[in-house]
DNA sequence: CGGTGAATCCGTCAGTATCA
DNA sequence: TGATACTGACGGATTCACCG
């Protein structure tokens, strides 16, 4: 487990912090086989399994991922905590550097901790049942953006012609449906005579105002409005980012899980020739 | 060196989930 | 039930390798 204990040695508080580290961060009280770290995920295993199998994969500076073969749970460790084992039967297999697979056998009565994750495996979908299926099932609908093209931005050149010249204020909050062309707030779209501002609102539909090609046209765009807008988009872009970045972590640990199990695949096959080797020399002596 | 296609990143929209 | 967070989809911008 060197890979843990050097990882860090700072006092993280089990990663409470990290959305990614929901695991039951409880310390244990047990005797621990790994020691000199001082953040703690505790990982206990359900009753109901004679024996489970636990893969983990601990890298330096990265956040590691553990997952259970008998309930298809995943878990995933900020960095820096380590797993504890609370039975004296654990085995720790390392195959080679940092992956390593671990392997205990549960103690009766004892829970899965790790309420809440996110599910980062497809082999766990069956935990949350009918819901996430359902989800799955559900197509997303194409974008307006695609209707309009598929449409051939008639819609918005009707649009445009429906609006009385001259109406300098005229601003027709849209529904979610209006083709608001995709601006920056306050950016201005010019096509021949009309002039198209997009205003959103805070909510999901949109505002447009057209206002005549006169240069001395002014339009009204509500203050509060597009401070809520551009304070949405904001979080948004954040929410996006943050978004991706755990996305390319989710990547990243299905990759790992990927080599973790080559290595225990290769491993098994060892250790099954070794055993063939064992019985075929007994049984010629 | 310019054109081009693939890959990647980023901002935005929109739908869903979750929480107070 | 409304507000907020999350995330898939989409499109634009940028980068890079490759080719003529």
């Amino acid at each position: 487990m060197d890979g843990m204990v050097e990882e860090n040695g700072s006092s993280g508080g089990a990663g409470s912090a990290d959305p990614l580290a929901g695991a039951g961060s409880a310390a244990a009280s047990s005797t621990p086989h790994v020691v000199a770290v001082t953040s703690i995920v505790q990982l206990t295993l359900p009753s109901q399994a004679p024996s489970a199998q636990v893969q983990s994969v601990i890298q330096p500076n990265q956040q590691s991922v553990i997952q259970t073969a008998s309930n298809i749970q995943s878990v995933q460790l900020p960095k820096g905590n380590v797993i504890l084992v609370s039975k004296p039967s654990s085995v720790i297999h390392t195959t080679q550097g940092t992956l390593q697979t671990l392997q205990i056998k549960p103690e009766p009565n004892t829970l899965v901790s790790s309420q809440g994750q996110s599910c980062s495996d497809e082999s766990c979908s069956d935990d949350e049942g009918p819901k996430r299926k359902y989800r799955e099932m559900l197509t997303r609908r194409p974008s307006y953006r695609k209707i309009l093209n598929d449409l051939g931005g008639a819609e918005i050149a009707e649009n445009r012609m429906g609006t009385k010249p001259g109406c300098e204020n005229e601003v027709s909050l849209s529904s979610p449906l209006s083709f608001a062309p995709v601006i920056p707030a306050g950016a201005l779209q010019t096509d021949g005579g009309l002039h198209t501002l997009a205003v959103s609102g805070a909510g999901s539909g949109g505002a447009i105002v057209q206002y005549a090609t006169n240069q001395d046209a002014q339009f009204y765009v509500p203050e509060d409005q597009t401070r809520k807008r551009e304070l949405r988009l904001l979080k948004n872009r954040e929410a996006a980012r943050e978004c991706r970045r755990k996305k390319k972590e989710y990547i990243k640990c299905l990759e790992n899980r990927v080599a973790v199990l080559e290595n225990q695949n290769k491993a098994l096959i060892e250790e099954l020739k070794s055993l063939k080797e064992l019985y075929c020399q007994q049984k010629t002596e």
